[in-house]
DNA sequence: TCACGAAGTCAACGCCTGTTGGCATAGGCT
DNA sequence: AGCCTATGCCAACAGGCGTTGACTTCGTGA
């Protein structure tokens, strides 16, 4: 079969990021990849150099965070929320991220940069003290993270089962905790 | 070397250890194990016969949850926050299951498993409806999975620098309000 | 028309992996 | 002392991986 060169690239791009998605950067061969489009292996090469690169136009993407401090302060957490459980659900990017960081150094290295770029000044510029802002964002991610983890990653049934509406109504007053209300004090 | 045949056997499960909660289970290889502890690949193949065997020796553990419904109601969110943050200090095993989890489909039905028969028969002690007792058992792992992910794997450095402490005081309301606390109502 | 570049195939390379069977050897038991 | 078994090593296999370079085929513009 013939296409453009744009086509092709275009098809790679969406089953590598299904295979991905679905099996990590490990398990995830170019041959599979170029098998899911009908190609040859060689093909996936000459578009994009080697799997590294591959991988990496695979998971471009955006948090685009919306500016916290613009909204009413006390549906800050709802907000956040919002708009995390719509990243997840609309982008298959940070869903690969996930999956793979578990394994991968450098793309563990790589959700820190997200965390430390997009996410912590948002929340820096609701604390003045700098520390607290890094464990209040911290905990966020922590948030965050761990739905995205057991709704599209271990796949825990009441969590996959949830919709939209339910999961920003569970962890936005969380959300809306870590970031804006009384610090943490150690207890017993 | 000559060693007891019990005491390479221990090595090779402590190494193991090492090695699959840093690289996971794919990229922890035989053969790193075994050059860890200073022995032939074939060794570890004698013990325990397989890859997957010497995995699944190097997992055990119990999560050994505390009776929820024996402490205080109104303490309950902080006993087990407590309790999984000693979990996770005390053993490698859940931190090396969470990491390899995200790329194996068995391992995460095995964390299924866990969900289902340790966490969720506890939760649901304390709701009559167990739907929602899911839900709310649900929240609670995302909540402490997400932890876990954020210090141990992507090691995000606020996480990492808080102690036992404040991790507990963080979480610990948390857990209260998702175990036994007003249900979630939708929110636009 | 025909040559040339783009799109795609093919076979092979070098490497690493889990796994296997045969061979050496040390050390306790009789 | 001498054997015999548990402990350990070595070399090799078969398969899969990313990657490479040379070859073929199609479509288009001069």
């Amino acid at each position: 079969m013939r296409r453009s060169a744009a086509e092709t690239k275009e098809s790679i791009l969406r089953a590598a990021r299904e295979r991905f998605a679905l099996d990590g950067y490990d398990r995830a061969t170019i041959r599979a990849i170029a098998g899911e489009v009908g190609i040859d292996p060689a093909m996936v090469m000459r578009y994009f150099g080697s799997k590294e690169r591959l991988f990496a136009a695979a998971t471009e993407y955006d948090l685009s965070l919306p500016d916290l401090v613009a909204g009413p302060a006390d549906r800050l957490g709802f907000v956040l929320a919002a708009h995390f459980v719509d990243l997840w659900e609309g982008s298959e990017a940070l869903q690969i991220l996930l999956r793979s960081s578990a394994t991968d150094a450098g793309l563990a290295e790589r959700m820190n940069d997200i965390f430390a770029t997009q996410l912590l000044p948002v929340v820096a510029d609701l604390t003045p003290d700098p520390d607290e802002a890094a464990r209040r964002a911290g905990m966020a991610a922590a948030q965050v993270f761990g739905v995205a983890l057991c709704r599209y990653v271990l796949r825990l049934p009441p969590v996959v089962a949830m919709d939209r509406e339910e999961i920003v109504a569970w962890i936005g007053p969380t959300l809306q905790r870590y970031l804006s209300e009384g610090a943490a004090v150690t207890t017993t």
